[in-house]
DNA sequence: TCCGTGTAGTTGTATCTACAACTCCAATCG
DNA sequence: CGATTGGAGTTGTAGATACAACTACACGGA
């Protein structure tokens, strides 16, 4: 039995692993979106983050963990930032303990002002990666939508 | 014509906006191998950068940043820290200018030992994504492997 | 009532990522 | 030959991400 040398392993991790094109795809992919983003000065996560909190309204940010896959410390950290930049707000909650999580008029603003540029990223990625591929892309990773 | 309100925008951007479902999706598939690569000490960050240099020896980091899709200042301080641990190696350059990436023998060494690792979290990754979206999304992605 | 326990959230620390601005240096042009 | 230009890399700064360890507090049982 033959030991696998070092370039055996990296040839084959280098051509096969998942990880490694999904984490590329998320650089590429990232960019596009952020790059169209910039000029109202907010990100791809930050819309993202906008987005649930809009649609899963009062929600606690340990729902939202649940709902985007994402660590109670990130969390925490990003949603810091939104409130300091005053598009998010946070109350105290009585029921299930927690803090309630809602937009601020400035957060529902935002919202509107990005769609169009939002839309134009979704184009841009399409024509990017092909229609085809992105479509097949979008549908195989619908689980991963945040609905 | 009505204008869309942000309760609208919000939907539409969380049901629909490729970026959200390609970076959670890194975020669930990172930590899978993360997890499975811990007891090595190595993320599966560096395991990438490591088994790029071992396919593409001798190659300059601004080749690898073509490659990995990485901007040039992620790649320069990956790679210090690599070279601090002692996997990576750099040594000017004389032809086309610039600095020439080998592993060292420890950087080797790492990879065939963590070899087995990585096929158990694509293993994993299988299992948790379906064994069909797993092996479709590996395929659509193909163009994103660094080869 | 008081104590323990589990849930929500924050903080320390570190990595991965990017953009902008900078340094360095080789190669080319006048 | 000297100046300019363009490519390679580093550094400043900041956001997104995670794990571990911590705080805070409500609730349930003794």
């Amino acid at each position: 039995m033959t030991q696998a040398g070092w370039r055996q392993v990296g040839h084959r991790i280098a051509s096969e692993c998942l990880a490694i094109r999904v984490r590329r795809l998320g650089r590429v992919v990232s960019r596009i979106y952020d790059t169209a983003l910039a000029p109202y000065g907010i990100s791809i996560a930050q819309v993202n983050l906008l987005a649930a909190i809009a649609v899963a309204r009062g929600a606690r940010p340990t729902d939202l963990t649940q709902v985007l896959d994402v660590e109670k410390s990130t969390l925490s950290r990003d949603l810091k930032r939104m409130e300091d930049l005053g598009w998010v707000r946070s109350e105290p909650m009585a029921r299930p303990r927690g803090r309630s999580l809602t937009l601020t008029p400035a957060g529902e603003r935002m919202l509107v002002q990005v769609g169009p540029a939002w839309e134009k990223a979704q184009e841009m990625a399409a024509t990017e990666l092909g229609k085809r591929p992105f479509e097949e892309l979008r549908k195989l990773l619908l689980p991963f939508a945040p609905l």
